[in-house]
DNA sequence: GATTCTGAAA
DNA sequence: TTCCCTTCAGAATC
């Protein structure tokens, strides 16, 4: 008994004993169908909701393969109702499907009770054909209605498995070139790049061609994308966040597959062409002229037989591109993302319009595989002086974050940490403007805010990555320049309110495999006794649940000790 | 015709 | 819930 590290509870929440020996054996299964809750000191709780089922589902998971795995860690068993709530969640997953017959689609359902069930709701009404009901099995949907119906009936707690099928599109060939254009290098793709693309072409437990891949930072997300166009074979709508990105996708077709500059579109603001692989953001298409004006450019999703539209970064989608998406549901769709969790909690859409997920690979194991970098995260507690905390005590809650996150004593403690790892390139990463400004003056080192010029930020890059520059301090910027330069160590002086994507996003910046013990950095400052601590568990549940563990250490101990740090201290987060 | 600035939107 | 960054179109300027 007491060598199994969770506890299963009725109302469908999993502890886990994080100090346990076999916690880390279990974790990557546990998160591949529940989601980490709350990550405190010692015991962490996930929970198992019909969302977290339905995507380990459609990745392949079985309800048995799930209760087995419950079954084989947990100390006190697994509640009867919970296997048979699991059981009866993932059968789910599939009973409804929709079908093609001939030019009709099709709603299916074996269980006619269901199906009687589901054609009586009124906000579906709409989406069916007029024909009269006749099947005890099928009702007839409308089209152009295929993926609000999914989107309803997602809401409704039926999620549906879509075979009906998709156009082929404009056919273009594309080839992954056995070298690379640029460097003559030798290319292939990584096997687990490989199973993604397997995964997302064949599907997981049900018919595949669209769907989600979940890829953490410096997995190759472009690469797995350019192996799915190669695979299919046709013309590409590639839609991401900027126009960095934009780039960056069309410099690595270019120089991974046998397209030409002609074969690729950049639609964008000075140049708006539409070729057979064309790449636009999300602002491109969410822009209209007034804010109840119509989308200008939402119709270049018509504007060609697409056989593939490829959503880089899905966890940004905006909403309306969620509602172009929805009447495209006849072309394929894949996403990418290192995370399916949405700030915003539109998560259940991206399964229903999208696709549900396919693949996903956890960080630790491209970390044991040495493709990205093994990672120390400490969260660093900095006391703050009787002024700074007379200041934070006075002001109401708006303010102390402000007041946390700035923290002066903060200076001293970013000031040791880059002597402690001098020689080694370091981004300092920050939140706000004046903070940055004052750290700049202190350290002596160069900042890289929205104000600075392109061209002097590549300049600053480019002495960063020649080691000209040392140490660069960076706003967030951070959080978008796909062209910001990789270092060793990160030092996180504040961020905003408790976006787990932004801190994934920050601890990706060290990611990058590193020369002799591979390992990198990265250290959240924090100021004691403040709003900060509750904002930083927030931000660090992501990575937590990837495996990463914080180690949390007072700013003081750690300057009792010299330089080492204290692991007995223990982790914590979340 | 190209570049730089501005406000609006998200 | 903030602050910050990015991007668009259109106007102004060279």
């Amino acid at each position: 008994m007491k060598d199994k590290p969770i506890i299963v509870q009725s109302d469908f929440t999993v502890l886990l004993e994080t100090r346990h020996p076999k916690a880390d054996e279990v974790r990557p299964k546990l998160s591949s169908f529940a989601d980490l809750r709350k990550s405190p000191d010692g015991l962490h709780t996930y929970r198992i909701t019909p969302l977290s089922l339905w995507n380990a589902a459609s990745a392949g998971a079985t309800a048995e393969s799930i209760v087995e795995t419950l079954t084989a860690y947990a100390k006190f068993g697994v509640p009867a109702a919970v296997v048979k709530d699991i059981r009866a969640y993932v059968n789910r997953y599939g009973l409804v499907r929709i079908e093609r017959e001939g030019k009709q689609l099709m709603l299916r359902c074996d269980d006619p009770e269901v199906l009687k069930a589901i054609s009586a709701y009124d906000s579906l009404r709409s989406y069916w054909e007029p024909s009269p009901m006749d099947h005890r099995h099928t009702i007839a949907v409308r089209l152009t209605e295929r993926g609000s119906v999914k989107q309803e009936l997602m809401r409704l707690g039926y999620p549906v498995v879509d075979v009906a099928g998709y156009q082929d599109g404009e056919p273009v060939p594309i080839a992954l070139r056995p070298s690379l254009r640029a460097s003559g290098k030798p290319f292939g793709l990584r096997d687990y790049q490989e199973e993604a693309v397997e995964a997302f072409y064949r599907g997981g437990a049900a018919a595949g061609g669209s769907g989600v891949l979940v890829l953490p930072c410096g997995a190759g997300k472009t690469v797995i994308g350019i192996g799915a166009m190669a695979k299919l074979g046709r013309a590409t709508l590639i839609l991401t966040t900027n126009s960095t990105s934009v780039k960056q996708w069309r410099q690595e077709l270019l120089d991974k597959t046998t397209l030409t500059e002609d074969d690729i579109g950049e639609y964008g603001a000075d140049r708006k062409e539409v070729r057979p692989i064309t790449i636009a953001t999300y602002q491109m298409l969410t822009h209209r002229k007034s804010k109840d004006g119509e989308f200008s450019h939402m119709k270049l999703f018509g504007e060609r037989s697409w056989g593939l539209i490829v959503y880089d970064e899905v966890h940004l989608l905006p909403a309306p591109v969620f509602r172009a998406t929805a009447d495209i549901q006849a072309t394929r769709r894949l996403g990418l993302t290192a995370t399916l969790v949405r700030e915003d909690g539109r998560e259940e859409d991206v399964f229903s319009l999208v696709g549900p997920k396919r693949y996903e690979v956890p960080w630790k194991r491209l970390e044991a595989q040495g493709w990205i970098a093994t990672v120390d995260c400490t969260e660093v507690r900095v006391p703050m002086s009787g002024e700074t905390l007379e200041a934070y005590r006075k002001s109401g809650a708006r303010e102390q974050h402000r007041i946390a996150g700035e923290n002066p004593a903060k200076l001293d403690v970013a000031r040791q940490l880059l002597d402690e790892h001098r020689g080694n390139p370091t981004l300092v990463i920050g939140q706000y403007l004046d903070q940055l400004g004052a750290l700049s003056e202190e350290l002596g080192c160069p900042v890289v805010t929205g104000e600075t010029p392109n061209a002097e930020r590549e300049r600053l890059y480019a002495a960063f990555r020649k080691g000209e520059i040392g140490v660069l301090i960076v706003s967030k910027v951070a959080n978008f320049a796909v062209d910001l330069p990789d270092a060793a160590v990160a030092i996180q002086v504040s961020g905003s309110f408790g976006s787990r994507q932004e801190e994934a996003q920050r601890l990706g910046r060290v990611l990058r495999p590193k020369e002799g013990n591979n390992e990198a950095h990265f250290y959240a400052l924090v100021s004691e006794g403040t709003k900060e601590l509750e904002f930083a568990m927030k931000r660090q549940m992501f990575l937590v649940e990837q495996g990463y563990r914080y180690r949390s250490v007072g700013w003081d101990e750690r300057r009792a000790d010299g330089l080492s740090a204290t692991p007995e201290e223990g982790e914590q987060a979340g």
